[in-house]
RNA sequence: GGGGCCGUCGUCUAGCAUGGCUAGGAUACCAGCCUGGGGCGCUGGCGGUCCUGGGUUCAAAUCCCAGCGGCCCCA
């Protein structure tokens, strides 16, 4: 039995597992000494910008613009929407001086940009015309957590994107509310094979300022639930609130209806790193992978040269091809570099020796099953590139039946409270996701640890006449999504 | 919000109970040799404000206080 570089037990101590990787992976590092702020090494940072760039590809070809806000909000800005400042002022990081002077006002390092973004918004919106707005930004928003803090998870300073659309109608932002989801759909799930469930939060754990706010959340390996975007209905609340009005084609002036959409890129890389990961470390998506393609020379020193040849040619194939490729000339063992990559989550390792050489074949080995195969040069480009696609499929769909191999069902609190454990989600009749249920879930937070995550938003099933609650036993309105989340 | 544990070369760690020698080792790194289809090995070298500040003491990594930072558990 050979000794694994890494070799640490994912789904017996995941929490080990992660702090063990995104350390030894070099993913960040987090001696920076200020509690929730890190570093972003290269191998984080380049899969970051990777998701970034999916995320903004697909928000651009359905009508978003980018821009860029200030980081800090003046106090009078922040305050405008009362439930909004209420929700977040307790989280607000405050810059007070400027040198050794006290600045007058204060300003708010932005904890989110609906307060900066709004002000210009009623400048920008005149009429009808103007609409709809649909604008972004890629940046870091500061929030000063008093819980425990954990990279890529909870920060103090993290990254995201927030897009903050306007439109003349309810049904229009409804719609949004929809794309969103859809967006979501396309990168998460279908480019870096991270499943996850939409729901409807409660009203009482929306977005505060929002009238609705919708959420995916996964299933971490600790079964864990984890928030990985949310978009949220606003209504024409922060529009009355800012002053954000059009004149419609009757020449009547009319407060807009608007939503914001807050993918965190963070949170994305966490979901794929935990999800997609194993005992040997990394398993990378092809599509975010920093490199794509790792090439490991093997050779006797008589015949350094012709395998170093072959590498080389291999590496501008496969590098025009237009592949994230490299070859790995370090010092080390073949069979050290294997471990090392294996670690690093590289999805495609080429072993080129001279039996390669003389033959003019490649090695392949493919890192999510470890699994190898020989294909000869001229069929490298394509065979490199169905192979990324194919483990992407592979990990997708092993990803995927965990997932639903964590989703329970209960109809009451007993059949609730013994699979409160297990991780996942639970899926149980409920009262209501409105107000009035709120004493319910605290009652059950109380009891199980167990938070109402909210109700799906596909295939919704309103429960029948003679389901109840499975908290207070009045008539169940919903079934909701229970679990424990990070 | 409540409770617990922890902080010593880049990393892991010995030493701390009972204060006392130049803070020891492994690994990584560098140089040289050797080697190469799953972690060879050898020789030498580099590397530490013992988290920070204060206190007790003839003497503090060790005891006390505060702060900073990290981890875990509970609600």
């Amino acid at each position: 039995m050979s000794k694994e570089t890494f070799n640490v037990d994912k789904n017996g101590d995941f929490s080990n597992w992660f702090n063990r990787i995104i350390r030894e992976a070099q993913l960040i590092d987090d001696r920076y000494n200020v509690k929730g702020f890190i570093v972003h090494r290269p191998w984080s940072m380049s899969m970051l910008k990777q998701i970034y760039r999916l995320y903004e590809d697909e928000l651009e070809e359905r009508g978003h613009k980018p821009v860029l806000f200030p980081t800090v909000i003046p106090e009078d800005n922040l305050s405008k929407e009362e439930e909004h400042v209420e929700g977040f002022k307790a989280e607000v990081f405050w810059v007070t001086h400027g040198g050794d002077d006290k600045l007058e006002k204060k300003l708010a390092l932005r904890p989110t940009s609906e307060t900066a973004f709004y002000p210009l918004y009623s400048l920008w919106i005149r009429s009808i015309s103007d609409l709809p707005l649909k604008l972004y930004q890629s940046c870091s928003v500061f929030r000063y957590e008093t819980k425990s803090t954990k990279p890529l998870i909870r920060g103090r300073e993290f990254l995201w994107i927030e897009a903050h659309d306007v439109f003349a109608t309810e049904e229009e932002a409804y719609k949004q509310v929809e794309e969103d989801m859809e967006i979501a759909e396309e990168v998460i799930y279908e480019k870096l094979g991270v499943p996850f469930v939409f729901l409807e939060r409660p009203q009482w754990d929306k977005f505060k300022g929002a009238v609705k706010t919708f959420a995916a959340d996964c299933v971490m390996p600790d079964g864990k639930l984890l928030q990985i975007a949310s978009t949220h209905y606003l209504g024409q609340r922060f529009s009355k609130a800012f002053e954000i009005a059009f004149l419609d084609s009757g020449g009547a002036r009319k407060y807009a209806y608007q939503t914001c959409y807050g993918p965190g890129i963070w949170r994305i890389l966490a979901a794929v790193i935990s999800i997609h990961g194993d005992n040997n470390g990394l398993i990378l998506p092809f599509e975010i992978a920093p490199i794509q393609v790792i090439v490991v020379p093997i050779f006797v020193r008589e015949h350094r040269e012709p395998v170093e040849k072959y590498c080389m040619e291999i590496y501008r194939g496969l590098k025009k091809a237009g592949f994230r490729v490299e070859v790995d000339f370090s010092d080390k063992t073949p069979g050290a570099k294997y471990y090392y990559w294996e670690m690093m989550g590289v999805p495609i390792r080429a072993e080129v020796g001279l039996r390669e050489v003389e033959s003019k074949h490649v090695t392949l080995f493919r890192r999510d099953n470890r699994s190898r195969m020989t294909v000869q040069l001229d069929s490298l480009v394509e065979t490199i590139r169905k192979l990324g696609y194919e483990i992407l499929q592979n990990i997708k769909r092993k990803a995927k039946e965990f997932l639903e191999l964590r989703v329970f069902k209960a109809k009451t609190f007993d059949e609730v409270r013994d699979l409160a454990d297990k991780g996942g989600f639970i899926i149980a009749p409920f009262c209501s996701i409105d107000f009035d249920g709120e004493s319910c879930a605290i009652r059950l937070k109380e009891a199980l640890g167990l938070e109402v995550r909210g109700t799906p938003l596909k295939n919704r099933v309103k429960p029948s006449e003679e389901e109840k609650c499975i908290v207070c036993g009045r008539k169940a309105g919903e079934y909701v999504y229970l679990g424990k989340s990070y």
